[in-house]
DNA sequence: TAGGTGATGACATCACGTGCCATCACGCGT
DNA sequence: ACGCGTGATGGCACGTGATGTCATCACCTA
């Protein structure tokens, strides 16, 4: 056998997430965690930045997709084209299927202020990465900073709207809605 | 002569930025700041949450005009119209004349991801307030929300825009042409 | 079999942020 | 003039988050 259990990380996010949801975020430390995983504090930090990103570990994933969307898309795709088609993507990757679990994250975002702060890190870092597939596609950076800005608008808008529902309609189909109130609001 | 010096807070704020300009945000201590401020470390945090605060101390002030510009606005004005005259009056109230006082805090959040957080959590505050006061103005939540997220990407991506600029083009002319370009993407 | 590698343990250390109580000028009422 | 409440500050203890540094030891490879 290993001199170590394996999945150090995994058990560590398990661990964190398990004790969120029993006794909240802000009252659970770090050693509590790290005890719950079998590991100590220091190796905590070192499979995670600190204590708030365990709830997003996998948030970066969306940009890579994103990213790898925008590259491959042909050339003379139009920006809004892209973006539908992106928005598409993305809500069938990494939301459709996980309602209970990113409702119960959210609930958890709320009730602390460090985290609401790190959400929307995450959401900018994924316009940053819209933006720069918009820069490498060769748009002007005023053009393509709206463009991404607007596209994040429209997924966490849309995923609110999709969270609060409690009827099973597709993500995608609400995005397809705020899009529509979108050019209606402004065409 | 009272028992201690006014402007307790001013003078807090101003050490603080003064030592972050000097020395940098991260490598500024708490204890420091107040030192220079002739106080100490726990009345500094009853003037300010936390370190961050101190850079963004008055943006609240922000919110409030926001939402006192919605509730005076006439009952039949299109929420569009609203937006406009907002985003104007923002412009005019919190920006133009502060360029490079706003360049320089760029600089400072640029250099720290905690910075920038807040940054955003204060942008968050600000579509907040527009939701608010368009859900007081009797518009659905969707609706609100889209209307309001999309208001602080123009505010945001026209500031972005005129900071960059070395030109003296108003941050409200700006504003128009980003506005006009959404309608271009959307329309 | 010797040595390198990589993940972890263990410890020290620092800064942030909060709770709690003491202090003392000021204004107010008597 | 006296006493008293108020409010801002000082001072201290403490928990927690986060980082640097070195030791340890199974595993892999030459």
């Amino acid at each position: 056998m290993s001199r170590w259990r394996p999945d150090a990380r995994q058990r560590l996010q398990q661990a964190a997430l398990d004790l969120f949801a029993e006794q909240g975020f802000a009252e659970t430390t770090v050693p509590a965690i790290a005890a719950r995983a079998g590991l100590t504090t220091r190796t905590f930090f070192r499979h995670f930045a600190d204590k708030r990103e365990v709830l997003f570990a996998d948030d970066a994933e969306a940009s890579v997709l994103v990213a790898q969307l925008m590259a491959g898309a042909p050339a003379a795709a139009e920006p809004l084209t892209i973006i539908r088609e992106g928005l598409r993507a993305l809500a069938e990757n990494r939301f459709e299927g996980r309602k209970a679990a990113l409702r119960h994250r959210r609930e958890l975002v709320r009730s602390d202020a460090g985290l609401q702060e790190r959400d929307l890190r995450k959401r900018a870092a994924l316009a940053e990465a819209i933006r720069d597939g918009f820069l490498a596609r060769g748009l002007g950076a005023a053009r393509a900073a709206l463009l991404a800005e607007t596209s994040v608008t429209l997924v966490y808008v849309s995923v609110a709207e999709w969270l609060d529902s409690d009827d099973d309609r597709k993500l995608d189909d609400i995005v397809g809605e705020m899009l529509a109130a979108l050019r209606a609001e402004f065409g």
